[in-house]
RNA sequence: GCCCCGGUGGCGGAACUGGUAGACGCGCAGGACUUAAAAUCCUGUUUCCCGCAACGGAAGUACGGGUUCGAUUCCCGUCUGGGGCACCA
């Protein structure tokens, strides 16, 4: 027993060595873990002759609440992967860090007081020894934080470098702000107009004469990461700045106050920029069919024309407001539309409420009614806007002039049209879109029909395939031949241009809170600002961003004792007087800003000369499997993947794709148990009272009510209990004191005091709680902690049970009971190397064919699983190899030594254990995969089904090289296939090699 | 509302490219071993019908249609569960 050394030299580990022929999985886990640790097994080097792999998990914010069984379903499938990729002989990068910037972190620091660098950093040690207790093999010596300044310092640099960089979409890439500069100075920009505001127009000598201040205000059209307006969801009551899923319907989560939408000055990046390369860099990289689908929707990207109307408003309307055009004559509206051919069945036109031109157009005696709407609006979040079913709008007093027909049409403001899509207004065709059929019904709008018979008048018609008529000059046309013809017409005209939109938006990259990267910016100009020094926020006009100078990195994040926010929904740095003396930005970088390339650190995390060394990122290049769950799927993913293809166009790396392949784990439920509290009126409620669940199902029949009445006089021994009225209430109760659907009586009643007297009223003697699959919540107490089953059952039964659950991309609910049939399985394969009583069971004998068969296809299988990510059928392959050869009573060292192998990524610990018990020298860590020998599985016959009219009737075997003649003899002598013939002659056979048969009468 | 994904025995799931539906595991039932228990092993387990039995019949992959010699798989429609919708990460 070479292993007992190991107990000797730790005490920890001491146990009889009779015992070796148990599987302790305790001992064997923790004494490899230690020495794996010990060893450095698992540290990569950058600097080999291996091929590389790299297997990444997405960022873990590490949460308050713990793990719980469905946080390592991702760690353990990229894990296994991981491992396996290393037997097949590749250099495996595969690390771990946390995303530890964030707001909950923030909140809790304001409900307890406790520092958010503090409690981060218990729920990051929390998590890791969650994490070890797995049996990950990451490389720890690679880990970071977001929250480092080591870290944030290149963050920062990335930022500054963003700041610094303009993208020139001729030649389709970002490049440096003073290559801008020199053509500014040189031919003005009509070459390349400013994307923040596409009106701007100067020659080379216009931009000579501005002073500093203006081109800072030009520039900053350009950049990459740039400083603009945008609204937040504002709680005055609350003084602060709320995320959307802390705003419900409205008002604010906490507290329940009004929450309303405020313009602040925010930092962005321009990511619309990069519209085009997200979108076409999707067909270079291995993500799912849906997964690209929602990135492409998320982009948008669409094509059709701008069009212009004339607008006519009945009365003067009030208000300094800037006028349509250059003539300052009567204002214009533009509207953005796919379908310029459906231009005659124009019936009104909707303006998003935020649109300016509602200060111009409005006339006198609709004011008030449009204020009143536009009151309505403020206090609805965007979420709300786009869900909402019901139809909601106001007529503005103002019709716009139909560029042909001349005919004047109503303009109305709706939520409906959202003020970032488009120009924020739209022309409204009720025969083909739905939404604004919905419209016209609802406010009784009459509706023009474009497409005769197409449309049914009670609903709209999206078809592109119908013949135009009231079309003017589009009469009897297709409609999707008519759309150039329309736009042709229209660019010739002057009243309308093509254009290319995306739905996508630049990403806002402010946050108003504290624990954030800080921006290496400072404000110049704010200090002589007749806005005071509260008014920061909504500043910006009037001073200047500078960028802090980069051999300052990093800006650190002060340290504060109040996590209040700030003045004017400033965040917390604005109350740091010596943050605020310095002019620097108080806003801070989102959650994403640290995700966004985290990738590249682990290649090269200690590097202090640059966020990572060229060397490193050209050896490791892409992550070549990338695994996190879909609620990342355009977040996280479009924003790595911009910052990607910038450090690529800047020539900081050499690839301009992240991922190359791209796996969504699915979701793991929780499986919820309920216990139904009986509520007698009038009765004491010291002694409360439960029904198990199908009596508490029965209660509404007379035969339940019987039932439950006969139950109660036995509780409280009293045969003269009437029973009028009582209510039952399904409750929530721990999964963790329900086996299976049955309740431990015991463990609920020490559960909660209040239930220490509690009364059953069972069924068949046992209480039955109800079940209902729902998200895995502390609050529905239908959390699992892992510990607790790596404690009883150990890492290896619990990484393959979470495989075993189901298809990694698969949402599932957990249910722990099935996890004996693994843990069985483990012992199983013990009980190949081991006996009871007799010790080492495993012989030197050479395999039997049988015996290699089994073993060959075992791996195969397997093998094929891993690889195309199916873990749950690499484990039933497993299992039913280590079925069969205990069927074939195989104790072959040989056999089981391969076998061995191909379990390790799976199960590591046990794995090495019996490794090293054969006797190997070295780790199985780094075995290699055992090859297949194909000969043992090639088979040269076949049990083939063979089916009459698609209906399998019988089997018959054939050889596998039989010709359709042959099978035709065989199969239709077949007594079998005779009787269903009845005598009849048979159409056809069909002969699918290596499938089935098919006869067709 | 819009976009994406799913729905198969009592349960988790398998069936990889349209070719034997229900692998593997759980649970359940019966049995063996044991003084007993644990552990282990064996048998059965989609539903219904017929039957002494069967390698007898029928239905069956959310529901309703369709394509095909053949559909869990492809197409159309419906119902239903989940994820996302730009400040949760």
């Amino acid at each position: 027993m070479e292993s007992l050394h190991y107990f000797k030299e730790n005490e920890a580990f001491n146990f009889f060595p009779t015992r070796i022929m148990e599987y302790n999985f305790t001992s064997i886990e923790k004494k490899w873990q230690q020495l794996w640790t010990e060893r450095g097994s698992y540290r990569v080097s950058n600097d080999t002759a291996k091929p590389k792999f790299y297997v990444l998990d997405m960022f873990p914010y590490p949460s308050g609440a713990g793990l719980h069984v469905g946080h390592p379903l991702g760690y353990i499938a990229s894990d296994i992967f991981a491992r396996y990729k290393r037997l097949k002989g590749f250099n495996v990068l595969h690390p771990m860090g946390y995303d530890a910037f964030g707001l909950p972190a923030e909140q809790y620091a304001i409900d307890h007081g406790i520092h958010p660098a503090v409690s981060t950093e218990t729920n990051i040690n929390n998590f890791r020894r969650q994490l070890d207790n797995i049996g990950f093999c990451f490389d720890w010596s690679r880990e970071f934080r977001t929250s480092e300044p080591s870290y944030y310092k290149w963050t920062q640099w990335i930022f500054l470098q963003l700041y610094k960089s303009w993208y020139d979409r001729k030649q389709t890439k970002a490049r440096p702000i003073g290559d801008l500069m020199t053509i500014l100075e040189t031919e003005g920009n009509a070459a390349h107009p400013a994307p923040g505001d596409s009106r701007l127009r100067f020659t080379a000598l216009e931009w000579k004469g501005f002073d500093e201040k203006r081109r800072e205000e030009i520039l900053m059209n350009y950049r990459l990461s740039y400083c603009g307006y945008g609204d937040v969801n504002w709680c005055e009551a609350l003084g602060t700045v709320l995320a959307n899923d802390e705003v419900i319907n409205g008002f604010s989560e906490r507290g329940g106050h009004p929450v309303i939408k405020k313009k602040l000055r925010q930092w962005y990046l321009r990511i619309t920029d990069y519209a085009d390369r997200l979108l076409e860099g999707l067909e270079k990289v291995d993500f799912s069919d849906a997964m690209k689908e929602m990135q492409s929707n998320w982009i948008g990207k669409s094509f059709g024309a701008e069009v212009t109307f004339e607008v006519h408003t009945t009365a003067a309307a009030g208000g300094d407001v800037p006028r349509g055009g250059t003539d300052g004559g009567a204002p214009r509206l533009t509207v953005y539309t796919t379908r310029p051919d459906t231009l005659f069945g124009v019936d009104f036109m909707v303006v998003a409420p935020e649109h300016e031109i509602l200060n111009s157009i409005v006339p006198a005696e609709q004011k008030e009614t449009v204020d009143e709407y536009l009151a309505y609006v403020k206090s609805r979040s965007e979420r709300e806007r786009m869900a909402e079913k019901k139809i909601t709008g106001c007529f503005t007093g103002a019709y716009a002039i139909h560029p042909f027909s001349g005919l004047h049409i109503p303009i109305w403001t709706s939520e409906y049209v959202l003020a970032g899509y488009g120009t924020g207004a739209i022309m409204a065709v009720p025969c083909g879109d739905e939404r604004d059929f919905k419209f016209a019904q609802y406010f009784n709008i009459p509706i023009t029909n474009i497409i005769g018979d197409a449309f049914n008048g009670l609903e709209a018609n999206p078809t592109k395939d119908a013949i135009l008529e009231n079309s003017d000059f589009l009469d009897g046309l297709v409609m999707k031949d008519a759309i150039v013809i329309a736009i042709n017409k229209l660019e010739e005209k002057g009243i309308g241009v093509r254009k290319v939109n995306y739905r996508m938006r630049d990403a806002a990259f402010s946050r108003q809170r504290y624990w954030g990267e800080p921006f290496p910016i400072t404000w110049q100009g704010d200090e002589q600002s007749e806005v005071p020094e509260r008014g920061r926020a909504q500043l910006g006009q009037s001073s200047v961003a500078i960028p802090m100078d980069e051999k300052e990195l990093p800006l650190e994040l002060p340290h504060i004792e109040k996590y209040g926010p700030g003045p004017e929904g400033e965040g917390p740095l604005a109350n740091v007087p010596a943050w605020t003396s310095r002019h620097l930005e108080t806003n801070t970088m989102p959650g994403y800003a640290g995700s966004s390339w985290y990738f590249l650190r682990y290649m090269d995390p200690h590097n202090d000369e640059t966020f990572c060394s060229r060397a490193a990122s050209d050896y490791w290049g892409q992550v070549d499997l990338y695994i996190g769950g879909t609620e990342h799927a355009v977040g996280h993913l479009l924003y790595s993947r911009m910052w990607t293809k910038f450090l690529f166009d800047r020539g900081w790396i050499g690839h301009d794709e992240p991922y190359k392949r791209l796996v969504n784990q699915g979701m793991i439920q929780g499986s919820s148990r309920f216990v139904y509290r009986l509520e007698l009126k009038g009765k004491p409620s010291e002694m409360p009272l439960f029904a198990s669940a199908g009596i508490a199902a029965m209660a509404g029949a007379p035969e339940g009510h019987e039932l439950i009445t006969q139950a109660i006089r036995n509780i409280f021994n009293d045969p003269s209990i009437e029973l009028e009225d009582y209510t039952i209430s399904p409750l929530h109760v721990d999964v963790n004191i329900v086996d299976g659907v049955e309740l431990d009586i015991e463990a609920f009643k020490k559960w909660r005091s209040e239930y220490a007297q509690a009364q059953f009223i069972l069924e068949e003697g046992k209480y039955i709680c109800g079940t209902e699959v729902e998200k895995m919540s502390k609050r529905l107490y239908n959390t699992v902690n892992p510990d607790d089953l790596v404690n009883k059952y150990g890492a290896d039964t619990f990484r393959m049970y979470e495989m075993f659950l189901g298809p990694v991309e698969a949402s599932k609910p957990w249910d722990t009971k099935g996890i004996e049939g693994v843990h069985r399985f483990l012992r199983k394969l013990w009980r190949l190397f081991f006996d009871e009583t007799k010790g080492k069971i495993w012989t030197p004998e050479k395999p039997t064919d049988a015996e290699l068969k089994v073993l060959y296809r075992t791996i195969k299988k397997a093998e094929e699983a891993t690889e195309r990510f199916s873990f749950n059928t690499g484990v039933s392959a497993m299992m039913i190899g280590v079925n069969e050869i205990t069927d074939l009573q195989c104790h072959k060292k040989e056999i089981l030594e391969r076998l061995l192998v191909i379990l390790t990524p799976y199960a590591p610990h046990i794995s090495e254990e019996l490794w090293q018990q054969l006797g190997n020298q070295g780790s199985i860590l780094d075995a290699d995969y055992p090859a297949i020998e194909e000969k043992y599985l090639i088979e040269s016959s076949k049990n083939y089904p063979i089916a009459i009219n698609g209906k399998t009737r019988t089997e018959l075997n054939i050889a596998l090289d039989a010709t359709q003649q042959q099978v035709e003899d065989l199969v239709l002598a077949d007594d079998l296939v005779k009787k269903w013939l009845d005598g009849k002659s048979p159409k056809k056979v069909i002969y699918v090699k290596n499938k089935m048969i098919n006869v067709v009468v």
